[in-house]
DNA sequence: CCTGGCATACCGCCCGGTCGGTTGCCGCGC
DNA sequence: GCGCGGCAACCGACCGGGCGGTATGCCAGG
């Protein structure tokens, strides 16, 4: 009994860790008011700690932001993996990820918001960094579309980069305009949009 | 004589007038580094002007961002409106507006960058009176879809929502990947772009 | 006793914004 | 033609605040 009091303080609202905590909070707040609108003090206020704590497990606040990208990444890439690794025809395999990728993001629109609103407050090489896995994963779908266009299921007139590129961009933008009390959720958006793909990809 | 040390000063570098040079600046800067991290003195410096003549035009750093939002807006709609209410078939009428959108876009990257970047910088009752224009903005694409589906020439088993956010948030993102050193001209990417959007539409 | 895990008090910087002053120009009475 | 008044345009020193970050202390657990 004799951490009582520290417990109600240090996990009031919650039984995560301080780091934990502290990345949850800042995620929701980052995507609310944005990185530079929200102050390190209304941060430790938010998660119910002090400045002294935060700065003990991040060395700025630059890295706080950048721990929050690496979360997302991490589970971007290992989704993906999960899909574009499973066996079936190659536009199932797309349609499969395509849909998914939409659900996560639904799932997750603080991260998604951040992640493209926020990119330029990242420090150039972690910036650079988070480019080239981004980057890394865009290759993983553009490979699937050039196995289709090769196996004469997807039309090849186009390139694939562009494919990619266009299909990522709606898929980025909805953390404008989704909203989780909207009519429609994320699996029928997934589908919907997995649908067009595949349409825009018809020979 | 008296006055020519003061006009080797005020038209340095541009013809333009102190607003618009401030502007134009503004753009580009807020473009490059972001808006937060663009202080005024690092503006009105490059603009070449002083804090007091900024501020004698503008009344906050938020007003001039929300300048170049009424421009961007202006040019936006003024465009669209030209090719919704051009002639022809409605197929091709799309296929024009969304690949103009697209060249548009490419040809003002500061723009967009920004637009999607810094809306949540702007004050509340700016920020939903450029949602509400935005709105209109994808009204008039919404119509021409849902028209071309009543005519038959467009699938209708999506709705035209889905098709038009999917499609404006491939031209957003167009700011985050888009070098204009690269390959490809806003012209082609625009052709490739309204290419795969009218695919997906075939019934 | 010492180390990890925090809290507290504090710092210096620089930011957006202000305000009194100056300059140059234009209309006007004479 | 010329002095005068007035006003828009612009200057730049200055300000209060709040920001990110730090130095130090304390305390429980091993």
């Amino acid at each position: 009994m004799t951490g009582t009091a520290g417990q109600d303080r240090a996990e009031r609202r919650s039984s995560l860790s301080v780091p934990d905590r502290l990345l949850s909070v800042a995620t929701r707040l980052f995507a609310e008011r944005g990185f530079e609108r929200t102050s390190v003090q209304e941060l430790v206020d938010a998660a119910g700690v002090t400045k002294g704590a935060m700065y003990h497990y991040f060395s700025s606040k630059d890295d706080l932001l950048y721990a929050i990208y690496q979360r997302v990444l991490a589970m971007q890439t290992r989704r993906l993996n999960e899909f574009a690794q499973a066996g079936g025809p190659v536009e199932e395999r797309l349609r499969a990820a395509a849909a998914d990728v939409v659900h996560t993001t639904v799932d997750n629109l603080d991260d998604t918001v951040i992640f493209f609103r926020s990119l330029h407050m990242l420090s150039p090489d972690r910036q650079s960094a988070v480019r080239k896995e981004r980057r890394r994963y865009h290759e993983c779908f553009r490979a699937m579309i050039e196995e289709g266009a090769r196996a004469g299921v997807f039309r090849s007139d186009v390139p694939a980069d562009i494919v990619v590129t266009q299909y990522f961009g709606a898929v980025h933008h909805l953390g404008m305009w989704y909203r989780p009390e909207g009519q429609l959720g994320g699996a029928e958006i997934g589908a919907y949009y997995a649908d067009l793909l595949l349409a825009s990809l018809r020979p």
